[in-house]
DNA sequence: GTCGTTGCAAAGCCTTTGCAGGGAA
DNA sequence: TTCCCTGCAAAGGCTTTGCAACGAC
């Protein structure tokens, strides 16, 4: 299906441009919003789904923080959330052994691993 | 604040004693309903609330398959998804190093490892 | 008899969808 | 001009809440 070049999904991009670590919807409407202040929900809605089946952008489903949105491209790598400022951190790296960790007879085809506790801002 | 014990809540708690697998809210309502055939979602809400609060289960926020619930007192464990029969698996141990994925500055107060793909009875 | 608990229905969140008008190509 | 995309409003899931009747103690 052929795509249009809007400023709505313009902002939208531009919002995680300018970001290094993963959003939620409200933090990406409301920074879309200082872009076009007419940016509806829906429109947010719509736009994400359609970065993701691009491969644009990557959902992630939050334990605690519910559905976020970042970059693709960034290769395998967890997430930390800081329990005070709410923001989730990109952790490079994995630490799983995942082999370990699975029973004999199952196959492991992927993991996710999320830390919580505080950031380097917040831990005072 | 005094709790009085109901059909309805031992139920719900005899559902769990039967399962060794974290159950979501669906499962937890037909299988209560077969003991109790009245049973309404809405108490199953609010017992489970119950239960988490007075620490009899734990719940779990899986990305894949929303919020689930498990007997507390089980220690450290994570789980394991079967893409194929979408149930939850325990899995003892951990094998995650958590200092190696903390960023110099931060604090890790947990972690949360989920791991995916096919169980023993599904990997054909 | 009290007052916590239940079932039912209604209301809240978050997300998706229908639709008519607007804008990209 | 075409027809995809947007904004608005309504509708869907899941979960919580209000309320009168019920039932544990």
């Amino acid at each position: 299906m052929i795509r249009r070049t809007t400023s709505q999904k313009k902002a939208i991009q531009e919002v995680f441009q300018k970001s290094d670590r993963p959003l939620g919807i409200e933090e990406i409407v409301s920074a879309g919003r200082q872009i076009i202040d007419s940016l509806d929900q829906s429109t947010v809605y719509r736009n994400l789904k359609l970065l993701v089946e691009q491969g644009w952008l990557l959902k992630i489903s939050h334990p605690a923080l519910g559905t976020m949105y970042e970059r693709s491209g960034k290769g395998h790598h967890h997430h930390f959330h800081c329990r005070f400022c709410n923001k989730v951190f990109e952790l490079p790296g994995c630490a799983l052994n995942e082999e370990k960790l699975t029973p004999a007879g199952f196959v492991t085809e992927g993991h996710e691993v999320f830390l919580f506790g505080a950031c380097a801002s917040c831990k005072n």
